[in-house]
DNA sequence: GCTTGCTCTAAGCGCTTGCTCAGCTCGGGG
DNA sequence: CCCCGAGCTGAGCAAGCGCTTAGAGCAAGC
């Protein structure tokens, strides 16, 4: 199977699947203003403000001022998802599959930071039914990155002691780039990612190969119920 | 006059040292509110409630709300800054101290994850001014971590090929526990802090020891200039 | 006993918030 | 020509916001 890179990254038309195209700039304005100054700082005559148009034309497209919230968050976590499944089923060893997850994923949070910075730090902001569907995706993504770890210690590639805390580790190294990114900077999305990488692997993989292992150790097998939400609360 | 408590630790009266006591109890009742909803979300009636008293009781410890903030994320960087200055100006070998750095550090963020969740997200709710006091603290502690990872460089301890960008990272990865950690979950702050350091150790260390080096690269110099606030804006 | 100063409360002010609604505009079908 | 539904606006409502004010309670000083 080919690899879509250009559409793989965090360039491109992010919002090209929303409709109407008054809706779609009122989702923009949203995740603008939701990024520069938080969901409940945001008052829902600003983004209608920045869309150019009135408060009244945003409840014609939306029903409340969450349910924008929920619809960026949801398309957000959608992508970032559908970056690390592509990652972690690839093809290549471990140490390639995740090189690819980290590189591919820290440059979505890069490009896209302001994007990123709504989908990963206002989760609490969601109704209770919206972040338990959010939530759910976030498993399944640290489901993607905790396969490519324990692959790769199966293999003998990686040297892991703590496969679930690493995935939690990497994951929020990834997912703070977000924060602290700017686009004005030194550093392109790019560069960034890269240098991400690197680090990542040298943080897993072991300093030696070895034969793989036979049986999996108990304290090393990637266990389902080992993370909840990775989430502020609960 | 009695020091205050010389817990290196994240535990112990974090808040020992504000005066009067009903001063004291608004403070944490902030801190609460704040690390649960948001410095937005969070209302005066909300704090004075946690703290047992009226809304207007407030106003005569505090000024403004953001006054409340200010000095939650005063207290909370000085006392980060103190941790890292600490482990930087430390003894042992360049590995030692970043280990130690991390170690601390990370237990901070698990054990008053509370509090260091205000510190560290809230940055955008300050007021301008009080905003870039709070930076020119983060930009020293970016400058401890910056110096124990050249040290390493030079002593042929660590291989770093992008010391600002690596120490960027160590600090983000450190600072996102407070986002994740969950006191109700299976690893206790200590357990974090001990599985951070290695990771972070792994991260840099070089993978032969080597000879240090006589001159220092210009790619591998500490640039003073190299980073500017880290924040999420500018 | 009275004043003074400090802490705190009850009440509420002026304003902004998320959201609503009657009505305007306008392209297209009869 | 009128009508129609869709998209949008101007005006505004009820609720909740940060913050203020007048005054009560009470310990300390004289």
């Amino acid at each position: 199977m080919r690899t879509a890179e250009q559409t793989a990254d965090g360039e491109g038309a992010p919002w090209g699947e929303v409709e109407p195209e008054a809706a779609r700039r009122l989702l923009v304005a949203a995740v603008e203003a939701f990024a520069e100054r938080g969901y409940h700082a945001t008052t829902t005559r600003d983004i209608a403000g920045r869309a150019g148009m009135s408060p009244a034309a945003l409840y014609i497209h939306y029903k409340t001022k969450e349910e924008l919230l929920h619809r960026i968050s949801r398309i957000g976590h959608d992508k970032a998802l559908e970056i690390l499944t592509a990652a972690a089923d690839g093809e290549g060893t471990a140490a390639e599959r995740l090189s690819e997850a980290v590189r591919t994923f820290v440059l979505w949070h890069a490009a896209q930071h302001t994007t990123a910075r709504v989908v990963q730090y206002e989760l609490d902001s969601l109704a209770p039914e919206h972040r338990t569907e959010i939530v759910e995706l976030r498993r399944r993504s640290d489901a993607a990155v905790r396969r490519i770890l324990g692959d790769g210690v199966r293999d003998g590639e990686f040297d892991v002691p703590d496969v679930p805390g690493t995935t939690l580790a990497v994951l929020s190294l990834c997912i703070d780039v977000a924060r602290w990114f700017n686009a004005a900077g030194r550093r392109t999305p790019d560069e960034v990612g890269a240098l991400y990488a690197g680090l990542v692997l040298r943080m897993v993989s072991a300093r030696e190969p070895r034969e793989p292992r036979e049986p999996v150790g108990p304290g090393d097998s990637p266990d389902p119920k080992a993370q909840g939400a990775d989430g502020p609360q609960q």
